[in-house]
DNA sequence: AGTGCGATTGACT
DNA sequence: GTCAATCGCACTA
């Protein structure tokens, strides 16, 4: 598993949330290593009323106008954190938001951070994936394609067929064909009927 | 300074 | 299946 460079994610927001179907997610703590296959994502595309960076760049939002590889962690509803990747070129905010992971390296230490045994559950929800993986709101604006301890890896096998929904848990720009996962794959968010979409 | 609400989760019927 | 918890942020005044 290698690190994937910059020039090889798609400089497109929704191409590069198609694209990281199926590559990996690492993070490299003093707790130890977790990865997983990156299984379920959302394109919040330029002019996308439901994106963060809809109304401009503030104080929290400015990881999404870094250029494309940096991470975007902020936090919501009291409770959770989620992380995106941003996506375009600096300046430009829109991002791909990471909703879901299958566990494949530290699945003891994920089990220990989220309070389960259950394998499907330790990173399906974005909130759920930031607190198996150990990401914070201190990775805010980290670069996922330098050498740093959270990063983007090649896949670690192939990767299955991928299916387009809408997204989840959103009011605005709702019916938008936007959220990418791996089909047929159990670690993967939502309900049955927006996964048996193509 | 006050207010409304959100890219969710876990508990509960 | 439904629903409350919880708090930082952005917007209004």
């Amino acid at each position: 598993m290698r690190r994937l460079r910059r020039s090889a994610l798609p400089a497109d927001t929704v191409e590069l949330a198609r694209y990281l179907i199926g590559k990996t997610l690492v993070h490299e703590t003093s707790e130890g290593r977790t990865s997983g296959r990156i299984v379920e994502t959302e394109a919040y595309i330029v002019g996308d009323a439901a994106g963060h960076a809809f109304r401009g760049q503030t104080a929290r939002n400015r990881s999404l106008f870094l250029r494309r590889g940096h991470a975007y962690v902020y936090f919501i509803y009291g409770v959770s954190y989620l992380l995106n990747v941003s996506s375009e070129q600096a300046g430009v905010g829109a991002g791909v938001l990471l909703r879901a992971l299958e566990p494949l390296q530290g699945i003891e230490l994920m089990q220990q951070r989220r309070g389960t045994l259950r394998l499907q559950d330790l990173a399906r929800g974005p909130g759920r994936l930031t607190i198996a993986m150990g990401v914070g709101i201190g990775d805010d604006g980290a670069d996922l394609c330098s050498r740093g301890p959270l990063w983007l890896g090649t896949p670690a096998r192939a990767t299955g067929e991928v299916g387009v929904s809408v997204r989840i848990g959103i009011t605005k720009e709702a019916d938008r064909l936007l959220r990418f996962f791996e089909r047929d794959n159990r670690y993967v968010s939502g309900t049955l009927r927006l996964n048996r979409i193509r």
